[in-house]
DNA sequence: GGTAGACCTGGACGC
DNA sequence: GCGTCCAGGTCTACC
């Protein structure tokens, strides 16, 4: 199967694989050389797959294995697009950061999209998988989360699909702790599993909620292991930048850009970024940084 | 509303 | 090889 979905214009494919570290998380797989984004998923039909994107300033080309019915092509369609927010738009964000030599390449580059797992249960789990750790470690633990319930590819390989909800709470709280080695987030994971699972929980609504981008982190902090720093993640993932994700590297180049390496709070980081209103999360993420690392 | 301490893992380090 | 320390956000209890 091929396809070819256009983008919004101005879009850059490699801007939004490069956008932040998702694209080093299972079942997400880079390769540098060709370019091309791999991509395991398990589709509505039980069909486990691998999507292979490649893409220029025009929008992304999709490649799959096998054959595929309407159906599954139209799912893929959908998937990717959302994957690539291709019809996103950041005039605004442009706009506002004209003037501004520390943004001066975003619309050059196309910046603003960041790149997103197809469900939005998927990225909350990844996100919780990155609180309170090493990247490493989130890399190690989502490895091992699809190896326990990912669906293997068809065809025999070991490549799996991210699980989905109702194969995590058909598990139980002490083989994440134990086998997939996620410590003491094994309950907050294995409960949202349950209540989407059960339909309890609509969490991929949430993709196209009208709420109001306060009360939509409100809504996201509910999920246990969604703190401040998961939750302006997660928004920043959902196209609402009015929220920074303050972590630890987050104060480090706060330090290093205005306080001469000083240690600085979370409230010195709002600060640098107060006058930016609804693109605060944006300026914060796309800012050309002193600090490298 | 602010803060201290527990949560858990794995890597670094000293012995 | 073993023990200890530390980094990393969230949650809960307490003030």
């Amino acid at each position: 199967m091929q396809l070819t979905l256009p983008a919004r214009s101005p879009f850059s494919f490699m801007s939004v694989v490069n956008s932040h570290g998702w694209l080093q998380l299972a079942p997400f797989e880079f390769d540098e050389v060709a370019s091309v984004l791999h991509y395991t998923d398990r589709l509505a039909s039980g069909h486990v797959l691998e999507y292979r994107v490649s893409g220029d300033s025009q929008g992304v080309q999709v490649t799959a294995t096998g054959r595929l019915n309407k159906a599954e092509q139209r799912e893929v369609a959908d998937k990717v697009a959302w994957m690539f927010g291709l019809d996103m738009d950041f005039s605004g964000f442009y706009a506002a950061s004209r003037g501004e030599p520390k943004l001066a390449k975003a619309r050059r580059l196309a910046h603003g999209r960041v790149l997103r797992s197809p469900t939005l249960f998927e990225d909350v789990i990844k996100t919780i998988l990155t609180t309170n750790t090493l990247w490493s470690a989130t890399k190690r633990m989502t490895g091992n989360l699809i190896r326990q319930y990912g669906a293997a590819l068809d065809g025999g390989s070991e490549k799996r699909a991210f699980p989905g909800p109702a194969s995590i709470a058909a598990g139980t709280p002490d083989v994440l702790r134990d086998t997939v080695r996620v410590g003491y987030r094994a309950s907050a994971i294995h409960d949202l599993a349950r209540r989407v699972a059960s339909g309890e929980y609509d969490l991929e609504s949430l993709k196209t909620s009208t709420l109001p981008t306060l009360e939509l982190r409100q809504e996201l902090m509910k999920i246990k292991g969604v703190g401040p720093y998961a939750a302006a993640n997660l928004l920043l993932i959902l196209g609402r930048s009015d929220f920074i994700p303050i972590d630890s590297w987050a104060l480090k180049l706060v330090s290093h850009e205005w306080y001469d390496g000083q240690p600085v709070t979370a409230r010195e980081v709002e600060k640098a970024f107060e006058s930016w209103g609804q693109y605060k999360g944006l300026a914060y993420w796309f800012w050309d940084w002193e600090y490298k690392g």
